[in-house]
This record gives structure tokens, sequence and C-alpha cells, in this order.
DNA sequence: ACTCCGATTGGCT
DNA sequence: GCCAATCGGAGTA
């Protein structure tokens, strides 16, 4: 089990994101060690993605997505929810990857009562419930994954075996191209 | 100061 | 399938 470096973080977004499918996310917290393989992500990049909040330049919530690839880019939206990027591209260049479903590994037990579901299907599979049952929220934006013990993100040699990509169109709001990639087949995957 | 609205979810029809 | 909840960020003035 390898804990991904700088070097996997700091590349171009859309090469950083199918990457990331297998890869297994893991949350220490109040004793527990937390572990979800992560089976479905979206990229964001900078001006030239009309969906990234980085498309109008740097503002106080997108900051970190400016700085060094390999940090949590964590922010609250629909006055609910928290949602978890991991930030891409070298210092100075706007990019992250928006983890969008987890298939539970570790942890369970716990996740199960910070979610308050017990089915296995609903823990994980979707941006806001998988940072609600890891606990991750606003405290933990800007924390290096590639030093910190409390979240990061390691490599335990699982191999995909299909990765399929939907430039999703039509999100509310108006009509975007979406960056989106799933481990096609997964039962984890949103829907 | 004010308005608009979203990288969502869960509950109800 | 439809829609309310809920609130901070971002844009406009």
């Amino acid at each position: 089990m390898r804990r991904l470096g700088r070097r996997f973080y700091e590349r171009n977004t859309l090469e950083v994101a199918p990457q990331l499918l297998g890869k297994l996310l893991v949350r220490r917290v109040d004793g527990w060690e937390l572990v979800g393989r992560i089976v479905e992500v979206e990229a964001y990049r900078g001006r030239d993605d009309p969906a990234s909040h980085a498309s109008r330049g740097m503002t106080p919530r997108n900051q970190v997505m400016f700085r060094e690839g390999g940090l949590a880019y964590v922010y609250f939206t629909y006055g609910n929810h928290y949602l978890f990027n991991v930030t891409t591209e070298p210092r100075g260049r706007p990019g992250a990857v928006l983890v969008r479903a987890l298939e539970p590994i570790a942890g369970v037990e716990y996740m199960m009562r910070n979610r308050g579901t017990r089915d296995p299907r609903l823990l994980t599979s979707g941006p806001g419930r998988l940072t609600k049952a890891l606990k991750i929220d606003k405290r933990l934006n800007g924390i290096d994954l590639t030093t910190s013990n409390e979240l990061f993100i390691a490599d335990d040699g699982y191999v995909v075996e299909r990765v399929a990509r939907s430039p999703r169109i039509g999100v509310s709001g108006g009509t975007r191209r979406k960056w989106r990639f799933y481990v096609e087949g997964n039962p984890y995957v949103s829907r």
C-alpha cells in the first residue's frame, strides 16, 4: 500500500482523474480508519472549463485550486453538503478532481453510524454522502494529502478493469460538458 | 446590501 | 420523476 505523492497529482487534470479510480481514500478519525475505494470522479480544470469554480479566476473559496497538486479542496454546497476534491496541476495552475463515489472497504460500521443508514448502497455512493460517511468537512480544506495522517490516498495495487467516461450534458442551471469517469459495472457508482 | 443559485440529497407522487 | 431544504459564495450596485 503506497501513498500517492506530489508527482502523481501535479499533472494534467484529465490524466489524473481516471487514474484515481481504484485508489484507496483513507480517513483516520475518532480512532477509526475509514477506507473506501474510489469508483467515480469528475475533473474540473481552469479558465477553459466553464463548469469549474476556477473558470472566473481566483476567489476566497477556490484559492486552494490554484495551489500545488495533492491538497484537499473541500467546500460547502446546497446549504447541506461538503464536497471533497483533490487538487491537481503544479502551483499556479488551477485544477481539481471531485471524488463522487466510493466502495466501502473498512470502518463500515462507523460509516453507517455517520450516515444513519445500514444500506451499503447509500453509504458512500454520492459526493455529499461520502463526506458525511468519512466525516470530511471544511476544517480539512487545504490539507496536504501527501503528508497528512488524517486523510490521504493510497495505491494498493488494485487494477481497474474498465474505466468509462461520460461527458454529461444538461446539468441543472444550463448545458455543461462534464468530465466524469467511473468504474464500469461497480455497484457503488452514483446514479 | 441584495439577489441569484449551485460539482446534492432524500422524501414524496 | 419532481421538488423543497438550506446557506455561503459570487456577482451586481
